[in-house]
RNA sequence: CGGGGCGUGGCUCAGUCCGGUAGAGCGCUGCGUUCGGGACGCAGAGGUCCCCGGUUCAAAUCCGGGCGCCCCGACCA
């Protein structure tokens, strides 16, 4: 008769813990298709949030949405070599459809590139017609082999970004733009801090020139992809002959990029910021950022306090915040209170009967930094006022303690490759090394200790003093991130 | 695909070894008392015990076959 009420804690069992809260908390649902999962509402709405903010920003940098098939003939896929190799095996394919056998398969697309180009190849003519920057939101399908909810499944939803350029310089460019807006997004809107830099070829997107990711460290110490964003060269371009005239006159392929993050962002929140208690949401993503939680005795006392809650509640979406009143009968306060705390919701307003004589609110936070109190009783019109302020706040305080856990949980200077596992096994998280370059070495690391090299450090992350040997014990030629990874 | 585990009300599971009236907790419905940190009482609803076959007077339980799911490893946003 365990209290089955309690959650699994991250220390006993992460995974556990992962799973208790994306069913407890409604994210999620099962399906009724191995590997595929149902997004509840409450899940769902912390996805449109994360579209609109996305959303504008690539249109602020001159993208527009389209929406392409989600099948493409077996042929599309196969033009381009690396591509298919690398996709092929998790496509699922139609043979069968109208009651009769295909022509030819279709493939349920994995990723888009193979299904814009060879269409949109026929918008292009001319230099003039550059860039062109497409994107799309959607769903794709990867049969992989193991799933887990948001971070790994069958189906799943993202958006793509699909450009074409007329040189190497522009798409480059394009590429790291798109990385460094999703690094805003991840740390400004999710409070969740990113390393980007750039992959390794044994790391690279199929049929990409260079690829570069953000990578986060969620609290079990493991790092998650949650973005990438590849310059594409004119592997594809060649493949479905994507041409243009160029100001001189003559022939050229464009060169593209594409870009992705996928509600495995879901599953980055929930690991970035979740603790024994439930869900942890920076209020920027909250579906309800304010959960108003009435408190009587009687229904004099009842209809009182909840006509305040009314009044209170339409004053605050008047301030612009997301807020609810939880008017469920026969559900005591405190039951009320964890449904909420495991739902994430940043603040809790209580107004019970002494509320409403005072005029004022019990304010209490989901999150709170040493120090802070926990509980205020706030005045009707202050709360209003300073509400929207507090809740910035706590996204900055969510994003900092994150930053700090993360600071905590690198390690720097690593050179010999007994040191490194054991700083792998004891204490997990992003490991700053030398690398010699090789892909053997790569591999043998990769094998023998479970970790990969996440990115290559760019300028902006370089350690003081780079390492000057690689783990294996030859020269180091750059430094790179190595962690344990989803 | 290799290794482990499990299929019993909506959920978590007991019962299976040793065949004999299908159970518990949570959730759900109604009524009443409660309500400032997970309330309580009373009354109720809800089941092809994964499927097919076999053994038996009798199968959730034993035997054979199938299907499904979960967890751990190799691939991935």
């Amino acid at each position: 008769m365990g209290d089955d009420r309690k959650l699994t804690t991250q220390e006993e069992d992460f995974s556990a813990w992962y799973n208790e809260i994306v069913y407890k908390a409604e994210l999620a649902a099962h399906s009724q298709v191995r590997g595929c999962m149902v997004i509840r509402p409450y899940g769902f709405r912390i996805w449109e949030l994360m579209q609109g903010a996305l959303d504008s920003m690539f249109k602020e940098t001159g993208h527009q949405n389209a929406y392409f098939p989600m099948f493409l003939p077996q042929s599309a896929l196969d033009r381009e070599a690396q591509h298919v190799e690398g996709f092929a095996p998790e496509t699922a394919v139609v043979t069968r459809a109208g009651g009769a056998e295909l022509e030819e398969p279709l493939v349920v697309r994995p990723t888009s590139e193979a299904v814009i180009w060879p269409i949109a190849a026929d918008w292009i003519d001319s230099y003039r017609d550059l860039p062109v920057l497409l994107n799309q939101w959607t769903n794709v399908v990867r049969w992989e082999m193991r799933t887990r909810p948001f971070l790994r499944t069958t189906e799943f939803l993202w958006q793509e970004g699909h450009t074409a350029h007329v040189d190497e310089e522009d798409a480059r460019a394009e590429t790291l733009r798109m990385l460094g807006i999703y690094r805003t997004f991840m740390e400004d809107w999710m409070a969740m801090p990113v390393y980007t830099g750039r992959k390794t070829a044994a790391e690279r997107f199929a049929g990409a020139v260079d690829t570069f990711a953000c990578e986060a460290l969620m609290k079990d110490n493991k790092a998650l992809q949650a973005g990438t964003s590849h310059y594409l060269g004119e592997n594809f371009a060649r493949a479905f002959d994507v041409r243009f005239q160029t100001v001189e006159g003559e022939h050229a392929y464009v060169h593209n990029t594409s870009w992705g993050v996928s509600t495995r962002l879901i599953g980055g929140l929930i690991m970035t910021h979740g603790d024994d208690t439930g869900l942890i949401l920076p209020p920027r993503l909250a579906p309800i950022q304010a959960i108003i939680v009435p408190i009587w005795k009687n229904d004099e006392q009842q209809a009182a306090v909840l006509a305040v809650a009314r009044e209170v509640e339409a004053d605050l979406l008047e301030a612009g915040i997301r807020v609810r009143v939880d008017d469920r009968q026969g559900m005591n306060p405190g039951a009320k209170y964890y449904d909420w705390e495991r739902k994430g919701v940043p603040v809790r307003l209580e107004i019970g009967p002494r509320d409403v004589e005072a005029g004022s609110v019990m304010t209490v936070r989901r999150f709170t930094p040493e120090g802070q109190d926990r509980k205020r009783a706030v005045g009707r019109t202050e709360l209003v006022a300073e509400l929207p302020a507090q809740l910035e706040r706590m996204q900055q305080e969510l994003y900092v303690e994150a930053l700090q856990r993360r600071a905590a949980n690198t390690t720097t200077g690593i050179e010999d490759y007994e040191q490194f596992k054991d700083v792998v096994e004891q204490k997990g998280g992003f490991v700053f090394t030398g690398w010699c370059g090789d892909p053997v070495c790569e591999a043998r690391v990769k094998e023998e200790t479970k970790t990969t090299i996440r990115v290559i450090v760019g300028d902006d992350l370089a350690s003081h003093v780079p390492p000057a040997s690689c783990l294996c014990g030859d020269e180091s030629v750059m430094e790179v991130v190595r962690a344990r990874a989803y």
